[in-house]
DNA sequence: GATGAATGAGTATTCATTCAT
DNA sequence: CATGAATGAATACTCATTCAT
């Protein structure tokens, strides 16, 4: 019965906060991002409305916390700080570790998509989203530490250097435009296609890393 | 002052009816199905909310007549109905059917991925919103008439008989399926990216056709 | 192709009145007024709305023609104008013909007590429908013609003559209360009860007539 | 500033609720239930049009409770579940009881009447809104809960036993059923009629019992 | 910290009524 | 006389947000 310490204190509020988010982010992801309520994400985690304002200020603020932090661990998880060189088994071992995410972030990048689709959404959150146009054309100041662009110049290095180890005639921009491409697909299969058990997808990822590499 | 005929009624209703579609569906595409009120459509349609209800039951019934719609215009376009055998030819000229129609639907294939992306909308339009999964795994009784479903089969034909044409090991399942993957991957590039008018994208497709063909 | 002449655009004036009436009543009747949309009437009488407000100026307007309509009819039917004097035959007569009424006018009765049991429909047409009040203590001018006024003076009066006419002793105000209130309680079972082709209500009269004869 | 206990909770919603049942429970009776708007109730209420949909699910939803809550009241005071046995002092007793809710819950039954007479909503209510058929001639399996029967039943007996005591010849169905008349007419007067102090109506429940007695 | 009662601006929908043709 | 397209005020209902306790 004794008074909590500070840490103590602090350590409910995270743990909190983390299941708030944990559930706001399942259902934004599938019932959709204005179809969930308030008070449904209140009712799933168990908590009162007025508790989940006690920690995010307005849902909007729950929404950008939630893409926030799942931004950060993929950030972590990917390990965007270091050389930015990839070689042959680092560009398999990236794209697998991006397959990787796709299934364990699965919720994530499903609500992700939900709003990149919506323009409006897109313009409030340019820096959280990405738009894909940025993707492609990233038109952000070197040396900024805006990781979609950093991942793009990893890759743009990677295919000009296979070029020069090519001797045929090779296009690194079109093969860079075409891996956008198929992982952009492979990506939207993943997260949309009803979870399946053969090892049809499985190997794909191998076709697509064979066929890059 | 003598009365309207009939036919100036019917002409008027259909007149009014496409207008409140196409507004309807620019919006629905652009902010979203959730996010655009039947009063901003009316306003932008220049009408006032009753006249709406007066052509459409719902909102929803508005949002089926538009997909209805579509994908009429789509089925004729594609002209399903042919023999359903693509040689090289007609497999280029597909595939560039489709480029134009991603284009010239732009709106529609939006507001289509939006639902798709919605678990329960998808539910509830089995038919007319096709499940990425039933994209890939049609359940489909074989000759009905379900046009995803013929698609497919026409693109599996066309992968299992190129297999009899290579003498080089070849595996029409696994290409047909990275097929799905790229045409996925380019349509949701061309439905999401900024327009821009280089040809970066102009030559992709032709990449992709010559890469299939 | 002869012009019509006035005489025969007033016999369909009058078609086309009395059939708006008729489907009206039914309509009214059966789901109410409130719950029975002018599109709904003009549709099951076959014409089109505007040609509705072409007869009637509103849907009260519509509503107080039908009840007007009706009260003459049932005036002109209980033959009101005659001396007033009941006797023993006349009075069975008279409830007799109130029976009849009941089964005939029964769309009629079923509306009227709908919009009794509302008040304030009931303080817009005191002189339509008679409030249960003053058909009970009428607090209208002497000799007016106001006909529920006239019907219970006819049978205050038949209650008051039997008086005389006993030996035994007899409360004629609370005779005619009593009748009212059997009468009212016989007009609400014949309303409102579904209809059944057994006997047992077609004696109840034959002994309410004996019973006050 | 402690915070509020469940049970204090608990006291807030229930004294809201009755508030609104109420009030509610009142303009219904007085206006209509389809005349009464969300708003009016609210206003009168004075609560806001929020906190009414936070206590009750819809319109519909609110008068089934009101329509249950008031069941319940009147099955308590008329104490059904006894024998069911009606002597001479009962009968009386009982129909007193019943003149005592007829004043009582006078809204309450006016609401009745108004939805007994919409043929829909009778459809829709057919426990909580016994039919008059049903009151007449219920068709309930024997020894069900079902009062509107046990009622009646309580009555059938009361006048079939009558016959036996009597010499004179006697119909007990023709009887009872002019019973019902009359309890009917009466009721419909006690709730319809201006509330009025002088001692008319009181003599008449007294002349009623003298008679069935 | 924690609760849920309370609010009100906003949303889809209805429907009597008007009016150009 | 006749039509039904068009309007807009009104209605039930939702939901993010506030706040007293």
């Amino acid at each position: 019965m004794s008074p909590r310490t500070p840490k103590q204190f602090q350590e409910i509020r995270e743990e909190k906060m983390t299941l708030i988010m944990d559930v706001a982010l399942e259902h934004f992801a599938k019932e959709g991002y204005f179809s969930t309520t308030i008070n449904h994400i209140a009712r799933h985690a168990g908590i009162s409305k007025g508790l989940m304002y006690n920690y995010f200020d307005s849902k909007e603020a729950l929404l950008k916390a939630i893409i926030h932090r799942s931004v950060n661990e993929i950030y972590k998880y990917l390990d965007i700080n270091r050389d930015g060189y990839l070689n042959e088994t680092e560009f398999e071992f990236f794209i697998r570790k991006i397959d990787v995410l796709l299934k364990e972030k699965k919720y994530f990048f499903r609500l992700l998509m939900q709003l990149l689709i919506q323009n409006d959404v897109k313009d409030e959150f340019p820096k959280a989203f990405p738009e894909s146009d940025s993707f492609i054309h990233p038109g952000h100041e070197p040396g900024d530490n805006y990781y979609p662009t950093q991942i793009l110049k990893m890759f743009t290095d990677y295919f000009y250097r296979k070029k020069e180890e090519k001797d045929r005639p090779y296009d690194p921009a079109g093969e860079l435009e075409f891996f956008k491409t198929v992982m952009l697909g492979y990506s939207v299969k993943a997260l949309f296609s009803a979870d399946k058990k053969d090892d049809t997808e499985v190997k794909e990822i191998d076709k697509i890393i064979e066929l890059f590499k």
